[in-house]
Parts: structure tokens; C-alpha cells; sequence
DNA sequence: AAGTGGTCTAGACCACCAT
DNA sequence: TGGTGGTCTAGACCACTTA
């Protein structure tokens, strides 16, 4: 029996095997896309039966830090256009098809963090942020503003060209360039009015109505790793939420 | 090995045990709250090992039809106030603890179905459906109104009085009296304003925004059987989603 | 053909609950 | 004490991918 799988009080074993994955996984010890090694080489390793093996990594599939695919191998999940679409982005035309949202930098600013950003962050008031402010399109009409707010001390380097010249979605350059593997999001909705500003990105009317999302988006650990508010403008689009269709 | 449980194609056998289980949970063989046969009893009628009904029986705990406790047994899954206030009740104060809301009955109507609703709930346009109205309070405060419309075929002998003499979840008289088990909801939110009587109703100002959510509550085979519009005041209260954390 | 994940089995033992 | 679900094992075989 490995010493190493045991946890603070008694618990399955699958459950330290899967610990030891889920920090291996959040130190970057296999790349976005890569394989880890198969269920045999990671039971001899372990020196637990292939089952236990098995029953850890259903929980990393479960919790979307592993994709399967039988006869290849399991591997590191990767931020792509369609896992954007189906567990990101979550606003739909009220009639038609989804669609990939277009997304367009409108400015990107050096700031402090307020209190309340800081302790959604976990960060300490005052430390220093990135403030970015972007347009979301559908089908070529305006259809929200997102302003982020990211820790300066969590993406090094990033530069307004980075972020611009990234040819793939936000969470890919995240997890590729820093490492940090968004796993998944926690948000709050509500009604609120279009300010000045706002109105006239989204070609709307003062005191129209927009649907604000307020989102933590939350790495292994479930460590918050980015700040993002959206307004939007939900006269010819939804924000949608099926619930318990076995997960997300 | 048992013909019953072979499907169209080729599948796996625990699936077919699944499909078999979901079945008889969907004729009613067993009420709510009431256990099922043991993993061993099911393993023995179906002719297959106990390890393929364990794999059956997960995925219906996923599903939210069934509920498992170590010792006792694996129950079919029973609303209750924990329940809705996990899994079907989404409104959180912006500030405070997670509440019970309180439900009042404002009117009970005979209508018919509008075609837009007949799609939804896959009924015919015209047939007899019932319109509720309901005011939804927290911390003795009022916060939405909820438009419900049913198909009267589901719920025969439904009335105001029934209706409004139960003491408890909507989604329990479903289950016990008609048999009706809500096992997920669709989703879909956007902003909109105050009517006039609905401003009256929540006491915000005419031209207020308010959130509005669009439900379809689901039951097995994933068939319509409520549609609910509620119209949310979020100046106290928000829409909590989050997404990937161990289902939804 | 070799390697991977997916299914299925049979059995041992453990943890928890009711009685 | 007996019954229930929960864990863990070892092995066989299947389905799919890659070379």
C-alpha cells in the first residue's frame, strides 16, 4: 500500500489517487492535449488495481480536467472553440441556430484592485490588475460588453498584443501561455438598465433593459482566477442554463 | 444472458439495465421515498453481476432519479424543501444566506393552449391546459411572480384547493399525487421591464428592469411538463448558475 | 499486431444502518 | 447480527485507434 495515497483521515483510495492526478494535472506536469499515461502504467505506478484507477479519473472526466477517447488514451482537456461553446459561452439566439461568438478588445488598462474584486479574487486590495474591456458579436450585431478584471501577478506578460493577436479564445491563451486551466465558472444574473456608454456599444435605447452576468471563473483548486461582468442585450438573444442534464 | 435487456444495436449491458429501471421508475412501480430492490436482488432478477446494476444505478443517481444511502438502501428520489432549494430554486439574496421562499397562490384559470406553449409542452394547440399565477416572497419581501401553465390531461383533478392546501413543493404535489416526477429544468433568462401590473405586484417602479426566466420542467424521457415565466426583481435578490461543479 | 480505454464478472472485505 | 451500499482486486474479453 502507498504511503503516498493516504489522506489526512482515513479515505478510498481511489480518492488519494485521484489527489495526486489533480495536483499533478494543476502543476503542469502534462501539457493541454497531451496524454497521461495509460490506466496500467498509472496502476503499476500507484501500485493499486486498474479499477481503482479508472474510478479516480471518472471523477477528473466528471469534473472536465480529463477527456477520454477510447483507444487513444486520456488527456489533459483542452480549451477549444467547441468546449468554449458548450461550456462557456452561454448566450443562444432566441430563434436559430448557436452560434461562436465574435469578440472584438475595445481597450486594455492597468488598474488596482477594488476590495471586493480583490477578495473575489483572492488577492489583496490594491494589488495590481489587468482591466480589459471587449465586444461580443453574433452574427455581425453587437450583442454584449464583457469587462474582465485579471491578477497582474497571474498572467506575467500579458500585453494588450498578446491578447489581441491571439488567434483562439481567451481560455486557450489562459491555459496555454500561463498554465492556468479554467475548469469552470460560478455566476450571478440580474436586471439592470444600459448606462450611456454601454447604450451606445450595443445600439440600444438609454434605459433599456440588459441581463448583467457577474462571473468567477475558477481553476483547479477552485481557485478564482478571473473576474468578468457582461451586459447583454437580450432582445434577440438568451442566456441559457439546462440543469441537471448530467452535469453543467 | 437476458433477452430484455438487449436494445436496438449492440450496447452495453448495463444500459440496458439502466433502460429497464428508468421504465419502471417512469410506470410508478415504486413511490417516492421508497427503496428499490437491493443491488443484489436486482443483480439476480436481471441475471447479471452485481458490479453492471452498480454502473446502471449510477448513472440514475447522476440523473437525479434515484438516491443512494450506504447502509439503507437506494431510494427513489422524493421533493423536498432541500431539494427544490438545491436543484430547482436558483434566486439568492445579493447579500445573505440562502432562503426558503414562500409561495402564494394569486389566481387558478381553465385556458387553452396558445400554439407556442402546445410545442413545448407536446400537446395539441387548444387542448385544455390550467394558468397559475403565484407571487414568490423572501424574507417577507416580494420578489417574482411565476406564470405556470400545465396540461390539464396530466393533472386531472387538479384544483385551487388542492392546490393551495398543500404543504409543501409544487414539484411534490406533482410527484405524489399525480405522479409526476420533475427531474430537471431548461432554462432560458433575459431582462425585460415592468409591466404595470406586475410593478404593482412587486412594488418596484414602472420601468424597472426585471429579470425574466423561462422554464420547462422535465420529467423522464425528457418530456415537457410545466412551463413557468417568472419575472424576477433583482434588486436584493440574483440568479445564481454554477456551471461544472459536479453536475449541474 | 499492439496498445488503449470500455465492459463484465466473481469474490473479498469494509462502513454504515437497522433491529 | 444481518442486510445494505462502498471499495478494491484480478482477470477475461471487447471496441477502437494507430502503425
Amino acid at each position: 500500500m502507498n504511503q503516498l495515497l493516504e489522506l489526512g483521515a482515513v479515505a478510498p483510495l481511489y480518492k488519494g489517487v485521484k489527489r495526486l492526478l489533480t495536483h499533478e494535472l494543476a502543476a503542469g506536469d502534462w501539457r493541454p492535449g497531451q496524454a497521461l499515461p495509460s490506466e496500467a502504467k498509472l496502476a503499476q505506478r500507484f501500485g493499486v488495481s486498474i479499477g481503482t484507477v479508472r474510478k479516480a479519473i471518472d471523477e477528473l472526466v466528471a469534473e472536465r480536467m480529463v477527456v477520454r477517447h477510447q483507444g487513444r488514451g486520456t488527456f489533459v482537456a483542452s480549451h477549444n472553440a467547441s468546449r468554449l461553446l458548450f461550456h462557456f459561452f452561454h448566450l443562444v439566439p432566441r430563434a436559430g441556430e448557436r452560434q461562436y461568438p465574435k469578440t472584438e478588445t475595445l481597450t486594455f488598462r492597468r488598474g488596482r484592485a477594488e476590495p471586493q474584486e480583490a477578495a473575489k479574487l483572492r488577492i489583496a486590495a490594491g494589488d495590481p490588475v489587468f482591466r480589459i474591456r471587449n465586444l461580443l458579436s453574433l452574427e455581425g450585431r453587437a450583442v454584449a460588453v464583457d469587462d474582465q478584471v485579471l491578477a497582474q501577478a497571474r498572467f506575467p506578460d500579458l500585453t494588450e498584443k498578446i491578447l489581441v493577436g491571439r488567434d483562439n479564445t481567451i481560455y486557450h491563451l489562459y491555459q496555454t501561455r500561463y498554465g492556468i486551466n479554467v475548469l469552470r465558472t460560478s455566476e450571478r444574473l440580474r436586471a439592470t438598465l444600459a448606462d450611456l456608454e454601454v447604450t451606445r456599444l450595443l445600439g440600444v435605447k438609454r434605459g433599456a433593459p440588459l441581463l448583467e452576468i457577474n462571473r468567477v471563473a475558477l481553476t483547479y483548486h477552485e481557485v478564482p482566477v478571473e473576474l468578468r461582468r457582461s451586459l447583454v442585450n437580450t432582445e434577440q438573444h438568451e442566456y441559457f442554463s439546462d440543469l441537471g442534464k448530467s452535469e453543467g
